[in-house]
RNA sequence: GCCCCGAUCGUCUAGUCUGGUCUAGGACACAGGCUUUUCAAGUCUGCGACACGGGUUCAAAUCCCGUUCGGGGCGCCA
């Protein structure tokens, strides 16, 4: 028998890294025995599902390469994939489970429910149905039914005994069936809740293992309770450990980015999300940390899977990003970083500046501030900056000005001739290599920290370069005028 | 309050199932050195953990029990 996972988001906001993150393991799962995945889409709240919230999710999936066999947009035999489509189905496994007596109307009004929620609260007992409407006549909730009196259908939990599984992660979970709410499983409005639609579409959809967050423990004894009460076979459950914030909490937007779209946005590379994502709870055996998907696919198994809710820590993730970054081929790099640049800004613009700026990305975003003084007409600047420490503007202007009639005399500068051109005048006026070429990268640049400065001055061009240097000696000559001494000190 | 899940460096983890090779290994971060025109990158070094208490055993990070701590669940949300 082949394996079949699934992974079923709800469409209720952004794309949520937990998503994918759980979609990861199902895949690798489902890819390692040769099996199929499928999305399917669990829009049963009305209120707040929305199509733009489906689509995004698709799309995010899709960006990561978590691709599906089956699902809403691609079709497949065990349709349709979203839920908000298979409304008359609930309702037919709903009218069984009446018949079979595993679960009875409740007429309870929203506001009676509240009341003896709050009434638990206050008496410090775990809040739960009380079980008004579970003894019922069968034939006087028949009677208010064809009255229209609004309804739930709940299911009847057994007052004693439990209900176990072995987890595939986690080794057998045992439960006590007191503790179990006799859950909703169809609302007022007819649609089911997620307890039923799950149940109902992982068995019509053939889905041979769930996995899914840990948060689903505690709710696994009512599916499997509806397993049974079905007569079917159930399939295999495995919890995933919760991702988390850095307080330890389950990942929240609150705390801790966690839209797929965010992550694409600062420009994260799916394939190094992917693998970051593999590392929170799984390890491959050779103890590497870094390797694509494939590899996870061929090494997957549950017991490598840890129990412990893995911190999301983002500055691992840009660790990983830079490396990915810095191991992209030139052409493919300028591509991704095309949408990244300034508008306007052609492919070949962007291939010249690469080989400058490749090391020293950890995300595409960062491209734009990273080489802002390429695309500028002028930069801007303290002009105390252009100063060498120790040094009086005065003297400084005039190591400048060397340095300009040099660079003025270069019909074609290279690298390395500006290179020997800089050492050779630093020498003669007796300054700091690093002092020069500090004072020259701020004039050029505007900053203090940029790609290697020779190189970038080539790729800048002469023109520009002459007339930032220009403005600079303006800069310093006007410095020297106001504050001829003590020197160096940025205003 | 009740139920469930969990516990190795600050963080991600290896080791746990199948006890000895673990004076607990790697990675991120951090600190320092080297390299160096800056910043990165690279490289070397350092810092740094088996939550606690019992038990089993010749031997426990590893098995068992308890405690503590952390997390999740207890919706006509999923």
């Amino acid at each position: 028998m082949t394996v079949r996972l699934r992974i079923a988001p709800s469409p209720t906001g952004d794309p949520h890294v937990g998503t994918a993150y759980i979609a990861l393991f199902n895949l690798a799962f489902a890819r390692r025995h040769g099996g199929r995945f499928v999305l399917r889409i669990e829009d049963t709240d009305r209120a707040r599902s929305t199509p733009e919230s489906e689509r995004m999710i698709s799309e995010s999936l899709r960006w990561l390469g978590l691709l599906w066999d089956e699902g809403p947009d691609v079709g497949g035999p065990n349709g349709p994939y979203r839920q908000s489509e298979r409304g008359a189905l609930y309702r037919k496994y709903a009218d069984e489970l009446l018949e079979k007596g595993a679960a009875y109307r409740c007429f309870c009004s929203a506001e009676r429910l509240d009341q003896v929620r709050k009434a638990q609260e206050a008496a410090k007992h775990q809040p739960r149905y009380d079980g008004k409407c579970r003894i019922l006549p069968r034939a006087e909730a028949e009677a208010r039914v064809a009255a229209g009196e609004p309804h739930v259908v709940r299911l009847r939990v057994p007052e004693d005994g439990f209900t176990s599984f072995a987890d595939l992660i986690r080794g057998e979970v045992r439960i006590e069936n007191r503790t179990v709410d006799d859950q909703v499983l169809l609302k007022s409005d007819g649609m089911p809740t997620y307890h039923l639609a799950n149940v109902v579409d992982d068995r019509l959809m053939g889905i041979t293992h769930v996995v899914r967050a840990e948060e689903w423990i505690s709710s696994t004894p009512k599916h499997l309770l509806l397993y049974r009460a079905f007569g079917w076979e159930t399939p295999q459950f495995g919890h995933m450990p919760l991702l988390r914030n850095s307080d330890r909490t389950k990942i929240s937007k609150r705390k801790n980015p966690t839209s797929l779209k965010w992550y694409e946005a600062q420009g994260y590379l799916p394939e190094a999300l992917v693998n970051f994502l593999a590392l929170q709870g799984f390890s491959v055996p050779e103890g590497i940390e870094i390797f694509p998907f494939s590899r996870v696919v061929e090494t997957f198994e549950f017991s490598r899977i840890n129990t412990t809710g893995p911190v999301f820590d983002l500055q691992k993730l840009e660790w990983l990003n830079g490396e990915y970054i810095r191991k992209l081929g030139a052409e493919d790099l300028a591509q991704r970083l095309l949408p990244f640049a300034r508008p306007g800004t052609s492919l070949e613009t962007v291939r010249s500046i690469l080989p400058l700026v490749q090391g020293r990305l950890k995300r595409l975003g960062e491209f734009q501030e990273l080489t802002d003084f390429f695309f500028a007409d002028r930069v801007e600047y303290e002009a105390g900056l252009l100063v060498p420490k120790k040094l009086e503007p005065a003297r400084a202007v005039e190591g400048l000005r060397t340095f300009v009639q040099a660079y003025a005399a270069m019909a074609a500068p290279v690298a390395t001739e500006i290179d020997r051109e800089g050492r050779a005048i630093a020498e003669r006026l007796g300054w700091k290599v690093g002092d020069l070429f500090m004072m020259l990268r701020v004039a050029v640049t505007g900053k203090t920290a940029t790609p290697p400065l020779c190189e970038t001055m080539v790729a800048l061009g002469k023109d520009k370069v002459a007339a930032r240097l220009d403005e600079a000696v303006r800069k310093l000559d006007g410095l020297a005028r106001t504050a001829p001494s003590p020197a160096g000190q940025p205003q």
